[in-house]
Order: C-alpha cells, then sequence, then structure tokens
DNA sequence: CTGAAAGCGCTTACAG
DNA sequence: CTGAAAGCGCTTACAG
C-alpha cells in the first residue's frame, strides 16, 4: 500500500508536511502544497483509517445500533436509518450497523475497543438498559426514542402526546364527538415502547376535557389479526365518527376493512394516522396522518452526536418533534345522521 | 483507558504475553494465563481496534454497500441487509453500512483507507460500474445479484430463470394454457436490474415450448399505478386463467384488485408470485410464492466473503439458488369455463 | 515555513 | 515458556 512517506519521499519533503497538506493544520508555501497535492493524486494516497484512528482517537464512525424485534413493523425502521446513515456521511462520519440481539454486549464491546466515535440508539425503551452503560462510556451518544431518564444524554423522538392531541383536536374541531383510537399492542407497551401510552393518554386527556368519548384500543401489529381487531373495534362503537391510528399494521390494513363495511373516507368515517410519508406512499395509504418524521430524527440525532464529538457543545437536549399532519382527505364533516347533536 | 501495557504491568508480565495470552498463538503457563486473565477481567481490558487494525492489517469489519433506489420497493432491502449483519457478527466481523449514493466513490474511499476487510454488495445491476473498481481492490468481494460478468467475484442470486420456468411448470401442470406475467418497471430494466428479464425470458421460453400462452407485461412499482396496471393486462386477456407477479407492488395491490373484481385465488384465477416469506407475513399475503431467500443470500455472500478474508480458498463462486415455491393456497386448476380445451 | 522524532496501542518475529 | 524490541502508518508537539 502506498504511505504517506511514500508521498513525503516522491513530493521530497518529510511526513509531517504532508500530513499537515492534508490536514491544513499549519500553513504551507504554496509550491510545496501543489507538489504535495499532485504526488498525492498521482499515487492515488488516502491515509490508512487504523493508523490515523490510533494516532488521533477519532475514527469517524458512528454506531447505529438497531433492534428488530419481531413484533414490530420493520419496513418503518428503514426511515430512521437512511436519515442516520446519509447524514453521517455528509458530516464526515462512515456508520456502522448494529444488528445483534444482544444491545448492553454489543455497546460495550464497540465502545471498550473504540471502533467509533458515538452512538445513536434506535428503538429505545423506557428503561432501556443501555442506557446506563452509554453514560458510562467515553463516547457521547444520542438516542431515537425519549425514555423515563434523558439525563446525560441527547434524545429526539416525536412529540406523541402533542400528535395525540392534535389529531382528537383535528376531528373534534370537525364536529366529531365520539372516536375510537387503535394503538399498537400491548405488548409493546410491555416492553417499553412509551410512545404508546404518550399519545394515548394525551389524547384521552384531550378528549375528556373537549368533552368528547375516545375508546382507546390495542391492536394487533400484524395482518390478518389486525384486520379483525379493526372490525371488532368499530362494531363496538357504532355511534363513533373518527378513528385515529397508532398502529402502521391497523394502517395498511384500513382500506380492506372500509371496503368490507362499505364505508368510506371521510364521508362515513373520519380517518388520521400517525406512520411516515414513506409509508403512505408505499402502500399508497389515503389517510391523513401525523407524520413519523423518521428520517429528520434520524438527521437530528446526527447531527447533535457530532456536535458532541466535535466538541461543538457540552450540553444534552430533549428534542421532541412538534407533530405536523398530511393532510390526504381523510377527514370531514361527521356524516349527517351523527351530526352535532 | 485501559491498554496492554496496564495489564502486562498488572500481571507481572511482558506486553507480548498478554498479546499471546489473548490470542493463544503461543503456549502460555497455566498459571501464567490464569493471571493475565484475571487482570484482563479486573481492568476490564478491550484491545484498541485501530490499534490491532493497524499491527495485523485485519480491521474485522465488512462493509455493505446498499443503494436505495427510489422505484425500488425498499422494505425487501431490509432482509438482505440483517441476513448479513447478524451472519457477519456471528462470525466475528461488524458491518459498515454504506448507503452513499456514490457507490463507486464510497468504495473507494472506504477499500483505500483500509477500513474494512472485504465488501458485500447489494442492488448489483448488470453491468455495474462498480465491480472493475471492487476487482482491483485489495478486499475481497461478493455481490447479491447477478451481473453479466462475475470474473474474480463472488456471486449469489436466485435463480431467476428456474424461478420463471418453475412459475410456469407448476400453473401448466394444473391445467392452465394462458398466463399472464408482471414484471417490474422496464426502468428497472434500463437500469440494469437483469433478474426482470432473467426470470420472464425464461418462464416465456418454457411457456413456449409447452404450447402454452404467457403475456408479458412491465408493471408500475408503486401504488396506485400498479393497481390500474392490474386491471388493465386482466381485462386485455380474459382468457387467461394464471397470474405470475415479479414485482412486489403489484403483489400488495392485488387482493384489493382481485375484491373489486370479484375474483378469488385460486378459483377464479391461479396466482403465484415472486417475494420474501416475510415480505409476505407482513402484508398477509395469500398467495403461493418463489421465495426470494434475501436474508439467505445475504448469509452466504459473509460466509464466502469470510472464507476469501482469512484465506480458506481463493476460488469464485456464482452461486444461484434454486427457487422454491412457498405454498399458500393460491393457485389450482382453472376454472371449468377455461378447462382444458 | 519545514523536519526529525516521539507516540498512539497493538502484534510478532527474534532471542533466550 | 517468556521478554525486549521493532514495526504497523499516521499526527503533532518540539525545534529551528
Amino acid at each position: 500500500m502506498v504511505t504517506i512517506g511514500d508521498v513525503a519521499k516522491a513530493a521530497g519533503v518529510s511526513r509531517s508536511t504532508v500530513s499537515y497538506a492534508l490536514s491544513g493544520k499549519r500553513s504551507i508555501s504554496p509550491e510545496v502544497r501543489e507538489r504535495v497535492e499532485t504526488v498525492i493524486r498521482s499515487l492515488n494516497f488516502t491515509p490508512n483509517a487504523g493508523a490515523r484512528a490510533l494516532a488521533t482517537s477519532q475514527t469517524n464512525v458512528i454506531a447505529l445500533l438497531a433492534q428488530f424485534l419481531t413484533d414490530e413493523f420493520a419496513p418503518a425502521m428503514l426511515q430512521y436509518i437512511l436519515g442516520v446513515t446519509d447524514r453521517a456521511r455528509e458530516l464526515g462520519y462512515d456508520t456502522l450497523m448494529v444488528t445483534e440481539e444482544d444491545g448492553v454486549k454489543a455497546l460495550k464491546r464497540i465502545s471498550d475497543s473504540r471502533m467509533v466515535d458515538g452512538f445513536v440508539l434506535l428503538n429505545v425503551a423506557e428503561h432501556d438498559e443501555r442506557l446506563n452503560l452509554l453514560r458510562t462510556a467515553v463516547q457521547p451518544g444520542a438516542l431515537i426514542g425519549l425514555p423515563s431518564d434523558p439525563h446525560g444524554l441527547d434524545v429526539f423522538d416525536l412529540d406523541f402526546a402533542a400528535a395525540g392531541r392534535l389529531m382528537v383536536d383535528r376531528l373534534y374541531g370537525l364536529g366529531h364527538r365520539e372516536m375510537v383510537l387503535v394503538s399498537q399492542p400491548q405488548h409493546v407497551v410491555e416492553r417499553g415502547g412509551a410512545y404508546v401510552w404518550r399519545l394515548a393518554n394525551a389524547a384521552h386527556s384531550r378528549a375528556e376535557e373537549l368533552g368528547a368519548r375516545l375508546h382507546t384500543y390495542f391492536g394487533a401489529s400484524a395482518q390478518p389479526e389486525i384486520g379483525a381487531d379493526l372490525h371488532r373495534f368499530l362494531d363496538a362503537h357504532p355511534g363513533a365518527t373518527g378513528l385515529l391510528l397508532n398502529n402502521e399494521a391497523a394502517a395498511a390494513a384500513l382500506p380492506s376493512v372500509l371496503q368490507t363495511r362499505h364505508l368510506r373516507a371521510p364521508d362515513d368515517l373520519s380517518v388520521i394516522g400517525r406512520y411516515s410519508d414513506d409509508f403512505a406512499r408505499t402502500f399508497s395509504l389515503p389517510y391523513s396522518a401525523v407524520d413519523s418524521a423518521a428520517a429528520e430524527l434520524g438527521r437530528r440525532a446526527v447531527e447533535q452526536l457530532v456536535r458532541h464529538i466535535e466538541n461543538h457543545t457540552s450540553d444534552h437536549v430533549v428534542e421532541l418533534i412538534p407533530p405536523v399532519i398530511t393532510e390526504r382527505g381523510s377527514v370531514g364533516a361527521p356524516p349527517p345522521a351523527h351530526d352535532l347533536r
């Protein structure tokens, strides 16, 4: 391989000069710089990453810890991942993708061996075992997902509570007084998926404040079970004119459920979901929805992480992205029979 | 940080002894080994990855180059990725996930800087620009996807030609004599997605051999366009009793298309697709299909790559996985009106 | 503006 | 069975 020594020899300068020409950390005479750069190009020299990491204690790599839980909707993960890898690259970092089952073990191994400059954690649970380890690690960490105790870490998440309120407000404002909310399955909550109840609780409180009725349910996270669930929930509340979905599988199953029931949105039922625009596009889902902002969350997490790595800050942030509804025309006034009574 | 020197000092031995205790590359007296291991544990020593890479020219990292093309069905990618990352970890390797637009540039940067020991390429096109570079790289490379010239590289792919024949054979054997094949969009082919015509051509030849009629079409790769496409294709061939799908979006759209047309599979129309079991599960697709074997291909690519990295072989392989149909009960005899004539 | 040298934390021939 | 030392390819104070 061609080393910095080869470049130095060919350019007739010292290795330090080549190094400084590369980094720009001290001034170099134009002629020498020109000569060095020419040689670098002609020899196709690229610094050895391991050597550089050893000398600088910087790897220019971040780790992305993602867990693929069988009951989570996997395709939704891809947007977060792409948000992270793409933004990291723009900022000069490569991404080590870690999908090990045992996140604690993986974190320890990678942190201790100094393979990366920082961590982005996906799928953060309310009481996440990885967090204590991450707090003691020498590398900074950014989370996508709000844990109960975020101290010492940077946290990015959708403001699920605000999302719940927004969904209720949107339908209430159009005249809906009875609604059904379908959440992720209960075991997602039990595993620490706090976003489920953050949205549900806030939606419930807001409905109460407004004097509207909101029936909340856990639905399955896969087809065809979720289809049967949806039928059951709708059967149970014939007076409900609004449907709120915090469950990707439910959104994907809804078109055929509505078709079977001969219902159209928004004429017969107003529907509002919570999923990514990309998900909507892939499955051509016709429902207005609070955007998950997956790629955006991935990007912000990386940006903050890099800020820490490069010492532009030592403060920690908890950023909850305000919910935004992407309108797709599935919400409207309730049908006349159910009009404001 | 705790270094090998700290361990050596605490154990009262030389650094080389600690190193050898770690690697097992030379025999150590039981007492010394015991002592060293105790210290390693108590000091929580993990070797510095950069230093080790510099000394050994081995990083224990592989790169996974994935391109997320907007017209490709992104969720299908995840299975390949997980197959790669999980198997790599089992074999002692971490995975650098590279999603850069410019695959050639990324490959060059990562190869030249010696960040990884090998490459796995996803989305390999027929005439893939990355391949020449990969052939000259010092690190070995394994491809998922068959290019026109695989020399000097390891290739893993589904045997799409055999898949095409198998799909036709399966329906022909049940009595179908007129079928429709819906492929990915034409621009996927133009970009070098050879699997599209490999399946289509083989299916076509086999149909011809058998004296059956096969109408082949390119369909959109997104909803709702693909739904309209499907209606169009079915309208054009009222006598067709079998439908072959080499297009994930088409499979996802088909249930509602059939519902609209009041058709049931297999009673009115036999349907056979080509997609992953995971995809089928996620969307509860009720159609028998040739499994994409995504995770399996990812695993095999990694295994062969590691074999090269660790010098267990210098031979190159082209492995085309034989197609296997996962039966889901969507194929049967043609309806009476269309029976063997 | 530039060079010689030390040092990053490992591994591995070399020597005993 | 074990240790002292060289070397991997960089960066960066130190000196001029």
